[in-house]
DNA sequence: TAATCTGTTGCAAACGTTTGCCGAATGGAG
DNA sequence: CTCCATTCGGCAAACGTTTGCAACAGATTA
């Protein structure tokens, strides 16, 4: 049925190994040669069998990604990117969901690990062991957490929430409240530890409550925790629950950000489409798809393990304002954003 | 370096076709010596090379997904759904982003046909003939598209505009906007047929503005228009336009729905964030990405080549209310959501 | 003129499976 | 005790490529 590599030999008249020559080591063939087997390749609509290059190969041209969730709107970016930088290297991409599930994450390694050359964790809910272990099962890139000798992408998320926090504390505001994201988050640790060195050095208050499932309805439930704190300010894990709590507070008549002022984390779409528009740490996220298949690729190569580290920048929308213990005239400003590809 | 089916041939002293069977037809082997090569399968972690298997069966138990942008809030839930509901058939699922371009989309089913068992094709740009043409060279489901012959899984967005108009009308409103999508769109074609006929069966006049690239800010931009018109409601191709026009209407102080009414199109998250909460016509997406794959993996069986259309469902929030003509004591209703898997 | 090199091609093994065919062993029926 | 059916497992070919090796021709060098 489909057209092979024999069928192009014999149309042309050469050896099936010429014309495997002249797709995988052009250089080899007699020029005349190459564009006659190239014409016949073209007329017979010949496409080589990847399945069959890999057997021999070992290398499938493929790349596994997996992710927590599709849906949350933090990782789309990512996989588009990471899927459009893949393809313009030739290499195809498996995307996989786990649905936050660390066991599914596991076994999907292992089922993907002999059809990808390598694979992109992203945001794995599985404990480090489980990773490294993995590891030696197939080439990994891991974005969003930091493990010692493993390939990774993170976002510098401790410098997104000191920025926040600073801002907060610009403003006036000497009370602040961070939402937890879940529980296994290396990036929601990296957040709290951070942002609770930074509200200590600029002398305000930090209470943390969670942890949460990241999503807006439960930035809407922790409402009622959030103002028995008495805090007016609160710095959410991701712009989800940012988001949630935000429509939570307008509903029981609290004005933000008159009377609290909220931040998020992620800049996804949503953030500038919600009244008052949502101050968020933006991620680069599709930057951090680009490097992690780079990172990916290039192991394969040298077997050279860094450690990338992304800028975050602070968005200033209109969710942040004064708080009580401003300083005369003290108002939000505008702040140029963050660059894109 | 990776264990063959030969290594857990030789481990458990019995023929690699005895491996092999115990794996793709294990009643044809004795339950004794299956447990055994079970065993030293699992203890030497033998996992089945699926390119090889592939080679010789034909089959690769792959597919592919390819959508016009990933990021587009309206892809995840149904490329989600249906990677989950192919893993469950033990399908893995190679997804790709054409960004919106004919030519890349046509490139991508070529690329992807040697390496997967079918494709399905979501929101397509090409033309028909195109689409007709790849078919003949891989097994291909297209959704939210239809045409004659080819296995389709789309939404039946023509009842839910006709619902939509009609909630519109009986809240009295007597001049209706339509904000027209992208060019290419089945979709939108549909829409505006079916609403168009609606509002003329209630009596009702209907303006189309457009077409529209799908996105917030388009929306956002047709405020001028759709005042111009002197329209009291408005139904967008999607949420994203319609949440795009709800906020440039607030931020020029129009009240919703109090003044205007708006209807979007999918019922993205989003959608139950902003303020007022979008009525919308909520699409399957979830559904159909599950029937979708569905259909591809039957194809195989039978050849059989159905349509399947999907139920729309009009959700009732906050962004439409009675219009001028409204009968004493109109308001609107909530109404039932369309149910989940 | 002989020896060596270079460029081009063919040959055949290999990659890790599946599967049709055949033979061996077992057990029941006659 | 023979025959036949059934169950099980081995053998080897096949899937569509890549690639080391060898062969050959023509060109270059000594």
């Amino acid at each position: 049925m489909a057209v092979t590599i024999r069928d192009v030999a014999k149309a042309s008249g050469v050896h099936i190994s010429t014309v495997s020559r002249t797709f995988s080591a052009p250089h080899l063939v007699n020029p005349e040669t190459r564009t006659r087997v190239l014409a016949t390749a073209e007329e017979l609509g010949y496409r080589p069998n990847r399945a069959a290059r890999a057997l021999i190969t070992g290398r499938t041209h493929n790349i596994g990604l997996i992710v927590a969730d599709i849906a949350n709107p933090f990782f789309p970016p990512m996989i588009k990117a990471a899927e459009t930088h893949a393809r313009r290297r030739d290499y195809h991409v498996f995307v996989a969901d786990t649905d936050e599930d660390p066991v599914v994450e596991t076994d999907l390694v292992r089922a993907l690990a002999k059809q990808v050359d390598g694979i992109l964790l992203c945001s794995p809910r599985m404990s480090d062991d489980q990773i490294e272990q993995l590891r030696r099962e197939v080439p990994l890139v891991v974005v969003n957490r930091l493990i010692d000798g493993l390939p990774a992408v993170v976002m510098d998320v401790g410098t997104g929430a000191r920025s926040a926090v600073r801002h907060l504390v610009d403003l006036g505001h000497r009370h602040l409240v961070y939402l937890s994201g879940p529980r296994g988050s290396w990036t929601n640790r990296e957040i709290r530890k951070a942002a609770g060195a930074a509200a200590r050095a600029g002398g305000a208050e930090f209470t943390v409550l969670g942890p949460h499932v990241p999503v807006s309805s439960t930035g809407a439930d922790a409402t009622e925790a959030v103002l028995a704190t008495g805090a007016t300010a609160v710095l959410a894990y991701n712009d989800l629950m940012a988001i949630g709590l935000l429509q939570a507070l307008q509903d029981r008549g609290i004005a933000v950000p008159e009377q609290i002022s909220v931040i998020g984390f992620d800049d996804i779409a949503a953030g500038a489409l919600v009244r008052p528009t949502l101050t968020t740490v933006a991620n680069p996220t599709a930057a951090a798809g680009r490097a992690a298949v780079d990172m990916l690729l290039q192991q394969g190569d040298d077997g050279a393990t860094g450690q990338v580290t992304l800028r975050t920048d602070l968005v200033i929308r209109n969710s942040t304002g004064p708080g009580p213990y401003a300083p005369a005239g003290a108002t939000t400003k505008q702040v140029a954003a963050y660059a894109k590809e």
